[in-house]
DNA sequence: TTTAGTAAAGGTGTCGACAATCCATCGGGC
DNA sequence: GCCCGATGGATTGTCGACACCTTTACTAAA
């Protein structure tokens, strides 16, 4: 009510028309960021006062975040942040493998070569960061400078750039972040997105969808070492409560 | 318009739990049928005073429509019944191409013995359908009883299923149901069917992808064809005001 | 006749309160 | 001492009402 939460006051200027867009957006970020974690257990009053709003456009927020595969929902019960079990964690590259596979082979054959160029530029940013540098990691920006994201929409599939963008990119995100602790050989996904972006410059559609799903796959394999690393140190990975 | 709706008395005692678990129901069903018009309007305040409910449980049946993609939802405006343009159609059979043939691999690997037996008896039902039999159409039941249903339920990858069958299986059915009146080649479908049946159960899994994506392809075509041809009466596939 | 402005009407967004359900703690019985 | 049922608290589900926005229809002027 009072101080309405740490929400920079320039963000209620950009504030997205309605208010159950701007909270969603806000939880979404606190979501994937881990500033609420894994597992831990929504609570509408606790939320809504929390953002000094009514427990209305909360719960829309509730319904698209869980749309988003962010939150799981329970009748009755409530909500829970998403904690992915390894299994599912594996599940869910599969299908990335499947899909932005795809996705490279279109963008391949359809994006024009100022998107390419783009693309390029993307790669280089990348290799100027210093945390890249440094070795220690490769945790790309969100969106735009994504080097996945871009390949996505430049496939020139909407549906497809709707189902993986909007849908599932903040999952894949939360646990980009949740696993950027864990070494995740910088250096070699950053070849492994040039000899990508080489294939596409090139317009070689297959090539370019057969590196995109080792690429995917490699990553997939880095997470099974990760699961395989913390099974020593904890049985499970847990949310509170 | 669809006014006062036959919900029997009785339909509430078989409630879902929640209202809007079950005014869901009844408003997919009813989309997917095709008894709401593709692009007509979602008056909220109407469809409450149809099924007898408040705005609120009606809200969150219309977002979860939402997330099935079968409403699409305009801030401060409302919400439409999808109706896909042709681009789109065919983005969603690319999708179905990569995903569904990802998961007829994954079946042909995986399903137990008695799974692929069962689905051989969906196979030998569809047989036996007398609309099948006069060559008129190969509208599968839900479910269970669908032939892409039950394969994608055998891929064994839950992440898949749930988005598959549980968010875009009614959008592929409302689009099945509406192409129903198109000769949509029965006999050829059930034969690729057959043969992909048989790959599973010969445990090919490289086979039975490839079958899938071939046939989905040939869906794929059959409805470019029915564009093709509706094209030459009306300029657009409308919905009302 | 066409166009711009305006006002009314309908609809969506938001709110606060009540009712139904679930979870936890407490008491009783075996 | 352990298990089972009851009661209290808290949370979710549902409702009706109000505010703001969008759209449409009407009026007036060019």
């Amino acid at each position: 009510m009072l101080d309405t939460v740490e929400v920079a006051p320039a963000a209620q200027q950009i504030d997205s028309g309605t208010l159950a867009e701007h909270v969603f957006r806000l939880i979404q970020a606190a979501i994937v960021k881990g500033e609420i974690a894994p597992g831990s257990k929504i609570s509408e009053p606790e939320l809504a006062r929390t953002y000094g709003i009514s427990r209305g456009p909360l719960r829309e927020a509730i319904h698209r975040l869980e749309g988003q595969k962010l939150l799981i929902r329970v009748p009755h019960v409530g909500a829970r942040v998403v904690s992915l079990s390894h299994a599912e964690l594996i599940e869910l590259y599969e299908i990335r493998e499947s899909l932005e596979g795809m996705a490279c082979r279109l963008a391949a054959e359809r994006m024009s070569e100022a998107e390419i160029d783009d693309l390029r530029r993307v790669l280089r940013t990348h290799e100027r960061d210093e945390a890249f540098q440094a070795g220690v990691g490769y945790y790309q920006q969100e969106g735009d400078f994504d080097f996945h994201y871009r390949i996505i929409q430049g496939s020139g599939n909407r549906t497809l750039a709707k189902l993986l963008c909007d849908e599932l990119y903040q999952l894949v995100r939360m646990y980009r972040i949740q696993f950027s602790t864990t070494p995740n050989r910088p250096h070699q996904a950053f070849a492994e997105h040039h000899r990508i972006l080489d294939a596409i410059a090139e317009r070689d559609g297959e090539l370019a969808e057969l590196l995109m799903r080792r690429h995917i796959a490699a990553s997939k394999r880095n997470v099974e070492r990760h699961f395989k690393g913390a099974l020593e140190q904890t049985p499970q990975p847990r949310g509170e409560a």
